[in-house]
DNA sequence: GCACATATTTACACTAAGTGCATTTTTGCA
DNA sequence: TGCAAAAATGCACTTAGTGTAAATATGTGC
């Protein structure tokens, strides 16, 4: 597999890319899509790390060199998608609140080519109980990052408390928005679910907005 | 071991509270507890199944039928302190703001009867990434009692993604009070420690009433 | 192209997690 | 006291997860 024959010895750019990372990347994007197949064929629970690993083409205790066990396998699944949110966040202008940038990039998760791995994951992973602390790890984790964007945003003298007591409610209402809209419609990606989704979404992030207050009640 | 002598045929309350059920959850107790004696001793992952049974004067199998594995078993302990927490929010007027009442029992956390335990097994688990995610499932676990807690004060008609959104919030801002101050102050629980913590609810919560407008960036 | 150093994969063996099942012990109650 | 139900236990078994050393693949300098 060569290809790639751009830059030899160059530093292409600062972070190496160098051809053994790329192939471990892959190595782990593969382990991590055999995973997505045994979930949906045979169910949460319905296989074993052997199974994953042999689906891979690769040894059990590879699988194991890159992730400590199933739920890992399938949170990374959950990141890669999560990812792009945070992707969103970073390209919004330095100058905006950071909560409405969290806004916007939370809007990203109501697009149709992000939404529907992530609704087919928690669809599938919902029937596990065990299962569902993978989501919440991957909640977790990109919480993680959003405070990390933000701090790098706001500078040294950002109010670590503030941060992550905001990074924290604005993940909450994201989990909330789609908890809901998920026991409403299923895992309809139909366009019209979408626009449910996404409008769950403005109006759990307006509500943080407002210090929750009118509509509490109603 | 008799006592308990009100009531004999009579449904003392609507929940039985029988023998059988609190010889059940003593046993859970002494379970998790010898789980907590050696976490102390040997800190996190220097024990195994065997040896919190062995602590606890029960069988291995029988640590299986009261918890899925050793993370449950830490996390009651986790639920246990943080079941102050609901109480606290049920014991407030129904006719309250909710997110008074919430703001109301996360200083009950701030409590130094409550919050020594809880700290403790913060610093106990921060060690572990493996264990980390028995606290997220603890706060999870008080997320959805104060959203039920919630939902029955508000009655039928309560908006759940309100609701949700909301009470994963105010929770969002206990795990940050309590993440900073435990980075300010490790697991110092002296009564000016405890002000600090008590002081990063306050903030924490006031930020989030409302809607993270002025001090975020400041 | 070749050889070498290094990174990655793999096989193997081992401890511990978790579960099903049959059996024994305990417990509440008449 | 005796009995029926519940809980605890022992045992066997599959799977998770890890250390270690050998084997294989990969990048680099010449």
């Amino acid at each position: 597999m060569p290809s790639t024959d751009t830059a030899k010895t160059s530093p292409d750019t600062a972070k190496a890319e160098s051809r053994r990372e790329l192939n471990k990347a892959a190595t782990r994007r593969a382990i991590a899509d055999a995973a997505l197949v045994l979930l949906r064929s045979r169910g949460a629970g319905g296989f074993t790390v052997e199974d994953i690993a042999a689906e891979a083409g690769v040894s059990r205790r590879t699988f194991f060199n890159y992730f400590t066990g199933v739920d890992a396998a399938l949170a990374s699944l959950a990141d890669r998608f999560l990812d792009n949110v945070l992707e969103q966040f970073r390209l919004r202008p330095a100058d905006e609140p950071v909560l409405e940038s969290a806004r916007v990039a939370l809007l990203e998760l109501a697009d149709p080519m992000t939404a529907a791995p992530i609704a087919e994951l928690f669809s599938l992973t919902n029937s596990s109980q065990a299962l569902g602390r993978c989501e919440l790890e991957a909640w977790e984790h990109c919480t993680e990052q959003i405070i990390a964007a933000a701090r790098e945003r706001l500078g040294e003298g950002a109010n670590e408390l503030a941060l992550r007591a905001m990074a924290g409610s604005i993940i909450a209402c994201g989990k909330a928005a789609m908890g809901v809209w998920f026991e409403e419609r299923g895992a309809d990606l139909s366009p019209d679910s979408l626009a449910v989704f996404r409008q769950h979404l403005v109006t759990a992030v307006g509500l943080l907005a407002t210090g929750f207050n009118a509509p509490a009640t109603a």
